[in-house]
RNA sequence: GGGGGUGUACUCAAGUAGUCAACGAGGGCAGACUGUAAAUCUGCUGGCCAUCGGCCUACGUAGGUGCAAAUCCUACCGCCCCCA
C-alpha cells in the first residue's frame, strides 16, 4: 500500500509510493480539492493535465446524492463517476464541518488563527446553534434543516462514494478552544476512532468480495481508511493523540486541526516522531509554499489545500517568485505569460497576463474562462513544486532545494 | 427655422433647495482567502489637515434670487431627438 523509497538524509523528508485501486501516488504529493467531487472550473479532462495525482472530496457536501443513489449496479464508483477522471481520489469524513459550518462561520474565523483574531480572541468566544456536538456525533442546523453525522454514518456515506482513501469521523476543533475543551474533544474523536475504524472492519467482513465499495468500484481492492490526529495548539494532547491514533490499525494517518500562524512545524514536531514510520501521513487542509516545505521536511506524505483552487478563482496567480492578483492592472500590461518559462497547459496554450486581465473583467463565459485558466496554472504550479521537491529529495538536495527555492519566493 | 430633451466626480448614472463631497454600478487602488459556507469577502477612491472632526474646491460657463443652490431664475456654450 505504502512504500518508503528513499530517506532524506538530513530531514525527516521521505519519497513514498502510496498504491491505491485507481493508481499509484507518488509522495510526497499535493492533493487537489475537490470538494463536490468536481474540481472547480475544470473539465474533467483538465485534472490529469495540471499533473493532478490525486483529489479529494467532502462526505458532507456528497452526502445526500450518495445516500440517494443506488450501490452496486455500477462498476465505476460513486465519486470517480461524478469526477469523470480515472485517478485515486480520498473523502475527508464531514470533520471539519463541525469547525468550518459551526464555530468558524459563526466566529468568523479560520483553522488558522492569525495575531488579530488572538487579540479578539476573548470577546470572539461564543458557541452557536449552528452545531451541536455530541457523545455520538454531530448534529447541523444549517438553513432550518437538521441533520446528523457521526461515525458510524461517516464511515458508511464514504464506503458508498467508494473513494480510495476515505477519513475517521473526527472534530476539528477551533484554534480559541481551551486545553480542557480539547481535551474532551480528543477524547471523543479517539473514541469516534475507534468505531470508524470498527465499522470498517465489520462492513468489510460481511461483504464476501469486501463491501459494497468493492463491488461497486474497487473491483475487490481495499478501500484504505486514514485515522486523525487532533490536540489543538496543546503539546501533550498531540502527543498523546499521535500515540493513539498510530497505535491504532489505520492504513494512514491524517493530521488536522487548528494551529496558530507560526505553530505549524512545532506541532509537526510534536507528531511526527509518535507515529508509525511506514504508513503515510496527511496533513490536513495545508497548502501554502513555505508550509508544503516546512511540512515535508517533518516527514509530511500528503496535503490537500483550497489555496490553488480557491485563489485562482479569485484571480490570484502563484508563480516559484510570488503570487500576484491578475485582476489589478498593473499586471495586465505586458503581452509576457502569466510566470516566465512555466510549461503549465495554459501558459503553453499561449494565455497572457493581458488576455487574462481581460477576461476576468467579464462576468460571464468569458470570467470562467479566465478561472480555468487560473485554476489550471495554480494546480499545475503546486503539483510541479511537489515533483520538484521529490526529485530533491531523491538527490537528498531537499534542504538546499528549500532554502534556494524559498529566498527567491516573496509570497510564502 | 419650430418643438422637446440634456450637460453630475476616471466612466456610466441617481439626485431637482438644507440630512450632498453627492445613492448605485463599473473602473482603479489596497487587503483577505490554509481538510471549500465563500466563482467570495472587506476597506479606500476631489484636495488639505485631523481624535470624534474640520477647512477648502467642486455637479457645462457666467451672473442672479435666497439664511442656504447640483437642485430655482436669466443669459451663454455644447450635445441629442422630432417636425420643417
Amino acid at each position: 500500500m505504502f512504500r518508503i523509497i528513499h530517506k532524506d538524509s538530513r530531514t525527516r523528508a521521505r519519497l513514498g509510493v502510496l498504491s491505491t485501486p485507481h493508481g499509484t501516488i507518488q509522495t510526497p504529493s499535493y492533493v487537489i480539492v475537490a470538494t463536490h467531487a468536481e474540481v472547480k472550473c475544470l473539465k474533467p479532462s483538465d485534472i490529469k493535465k495540471t499533473k493532478t495525482q490525486i483529489v479529494i472530496c467532502n462526505t458532507y457536501h456528497l452526502w445526500d446524492s450518495a445516500l440517494a443513489s443506488r450501490g452496486g449496479a455500477s462498476r465505476i464508483s460513486f465519486v470517480h463517476k461524478r469526477l469523470g477522471a480515472n485517478i485515486p481520489i480520498m473523502t475527508d469524513s464531514g470533520g471539519f464541518q463541525v469547525f468550518s459550518l459551526g464555530f468558524g462561520q459563526e466566529n468568523r474565523i479560520g483553522k488558522i488563527l492569525n495575531p488579530v483574531d488572538n487579540r479578539l480572541a476573548k470577546s470572539i468566544i461564543h458557541r452557536g446553534r449552528n452545531v451541536k456536538i455530541t457523545e455520538k456525533g454531530v448534529c447541523f442546523m444549517i438553513n432550518g434543516e437538521k441533520r446528523f453525522l457521526g461515525p458510524e454514518l461517516s464511515i458508511k456515506i464514504q464506503e458508498k462514494l467508494g473513494a480510495d482513501i476515505i477519513f475517521a469521523f473526527d472534530e476539528c476543533t477551533s484554534p480559541l478552544d481551551d486545553f480542557d475543551y480539547n481535551k474532551k474533544a480528543l477524547e471523543r474523536t479517539h473514541r469516534w476512532a475507534k468505531i470508524s475504524l470498527k465499522c470498517k472492519v465489520k462492513s468489510e467482513k460481511h461483504a464476501p468480495y469486501g463491501n459494497e465499495v468493492s463491488r461497486s468500484g474497487l473491483n475487490g481492492k481495499h478501500q484504505q481508511l486514514f485515522g486523525i490526529v487532533q490536540g489543538g495548539r496543546y503539546k501533550s494532547l498531540r502527543i498523546k493523540s499521535a500515540k493513539f491514533i498510530g497505535s491504532l490499525p489505520f492504513d494512514g494517518i491524517g493530521i488536522g486541526g487548528s494551529f496558530g500562524k507560526d505553530e505549524m512545524v512545532k506541532t509537526l514536531k510534536w507528531i511526527v516522531p509518535h507515529l508509525p514510520e511506514e504508513k503515510p501521513r496527511h496533513l490536513l487542509g495545508i497548502g501554502k509554499v513555505e508550509d508544503i516545505f516546512n511540512a515535508v521536511e517533518q516527514g509530511i506524505d500528503l496535503f490537500d489545500c483550497v489555496i490553488p483552487t480557491r485563489e485562482a478563482r479569485h484571480g490570484r496567480i502563484w508563480t516559484a517568485k510570488d503570487h500576484y492578483d491578475i485582476r489589478k492592472r498593473k499586471y495586465a500590461n505586458k503581452n509576457s505569460s502569466l510566470e516566465t518559462g512555466c510549461k503549465c497547459p495554459a501558459c503553453r496554450s499561449g494565455i497572457t497576463r493581458a488576455r487574462l486581465y481581460k477576461l476576468f473583467k467579464d462576468n460571464g463565459k468569458k470570467k470562467q474562462k479566465a478561472q480555468r485558466y487560473a485554476t489550471i496554472h495554480n494546480v499545475w504550479f503546486f503539483n510541479n513544486l511537489l515533483e520538484q521537491i521529490r526529485k530533491s529529495i531523491k538527490n537528498n538536495t531537499f534542504i538546499q532545494f528549500k532554502k534556494r527555492f524559498l529566498n527567491q519566493h516573496n509570497n510564502k
